[in-house]
DNA sequence: AGAATAAACTTGTATATACAATCTCATTTT
DNA sequence: AAAATGAGATTGTATATACAAGTTTATTCT
């Protein structure tokens, strides 16, 4: 049936990807709002609302409460990440078997700790996009990272080369070690990272490498109780 | 705003949670309909239907229509894969080289083909979950292996060993060339599989691994035009 | 008893509406 | 000129409703 009379918002949906298939929508440029596809197809707001919703979940779109829907780059777009060496400052924590030690460890965390690891053009990871949690404590940090504020950065300005990863400790409270967290992604020049979509203990992580050297960030605000698998997710 | 007054499909989805993470609510159980929801939590349909689908889209939970909504097992809410060989099958192909050739092209379907790519324990595999496709041709096969008729088998019954990959090549239509899949499973004891979200040439994969020894089995039905970049998912 | 039918239940799709929250941009005030 | 205000646009949340589609269960008929 849904192949004979395919359901409304799948239309809108596959009429949005041909355009951004076909080049017609460049990555970064705004796409239709939800009341203009509302007139466009002839369907109701909510219709529409779910075409551009689900197009975001899967990584093709960028919301942004306020401002608009934007067509994501084809690096977050891509689920093949070319990153090939460790980090330095992973490999001198111990060579690659302790990268590995690191990567497929379960990190339990005892206190208050934002974790920066970014993997730069070189490095070898592979990303999975599950992220399991204890509880929801992350949702604290895609509000954070994929914060409005960011969207006019990554989508206008050009993208700079990351650094080595990073680790924090901290004993501010959460949005004191998210600032912490952002202004070394400023200090560096840093204006992409993960986008944590967080709202239940199992939680989806949406790879946006905002990034022209294929750089792939992840950054995790944790706080004390929180247990992450990150060895399910970081694979060297 | 979202920390001090969260979302009530937010507090939905986090009573099923607890639920389930405390152990009230066991796998294959059934949880409660959208209208029960409606009632307990005084909230509209919609609201209570939004927390069952985003907790389906994140694996914690089965949808099936008709049927109910059901706890799904743990296997499928975990991404920590434990395969570790590649199978003897693709081993025969060309030793690990040509599995990882396999792996990392392009796959180009030119006609109606079923693939069924299962992977036994002790093989060695990594799946990322985004497949990306050119349309939306494996809807159909979503709704066959997440069929209804299947979810009382993999809720009830026990799991068995994997046997190793097929391939199948049929000119038959959609529906045939899903029955010949469905028949080899079933010759095979497999009443696991992959679901498959597909909506929209960037789909997400959910990963169903129905399976006590951590098998994991891909299945996807392809028609005459389509491209799949399993290159991205399988990474040997 | 068995088969066909019908009713009830559950999820899927779609519309219409309302208000809140956030951002943008023009206007006004200082 | 700079800051504050306000209107408009856009996304986020929520409700109420209706019908479609699939499943389950009970009922009726043979």
């Amino acid at each position: 049936m849904s192949q004979l009379k395919p359901a409304k918002y799948t239309i809108i949906k596959q009429y949005i990807c041909e355009k951004i298939e076909s080049g017609q929508w460049l990555e970064h440029s705004k796409v239709p709002s939800e009341n203009e596809l509302t007139e466009q197809f002839s369907v109701s707001r909510m219709t529409a609302r779910r075409a551009l919703q689900e197009l975001t979940e899967q990584g093709l779109l960028v919301r942004s409460q306020g401002s608009g829907t934007f067509v994501a780059t084809f690096k977050s777009q891509s689920s093949l990440l070319e990153i090939r060496n460790i980090s330095d400052e992973i490999q001198d924590r111990g060579h690659q078997h302790h990268a590995e030690q690191l990567a497929l460890q379960t990190v339990e965390v005892n206190e208050e700790m934002a974790i920066l690891l970014a993997l730069k053009p070189g490095d070898k990871a592979h990303f999975s996009s599950v992220l399991h949690f204890e509880n929801n404590a992350a949702i604290q940090l895609e509000q954070r990272f994929v914060n409005p504020k960011l969207v006019p950065d990554y989508l206008t300005q050009d993208y700079t080369q990351i650094t080595p990863h990073e680790y924090l400790s901290s004993e501010a409270p959460l949005t004191e070690a998210t600032h912490e967290v952002e202004a070394i992604l400023a200090e560096q020049d840093i204006c992409h990272a993960l986008a944590i979509t967080a709202t239940t203990p199992c939680l989806q992580v949406k790879r946006r490498t905002w990034s022209k050297q294929g750089v792939v960030s992840v950054a995790i605000l944790t706080s004390p109780g929180n247990k992450y698998r990150l060895g399910s997710h970081l694979i060297f």
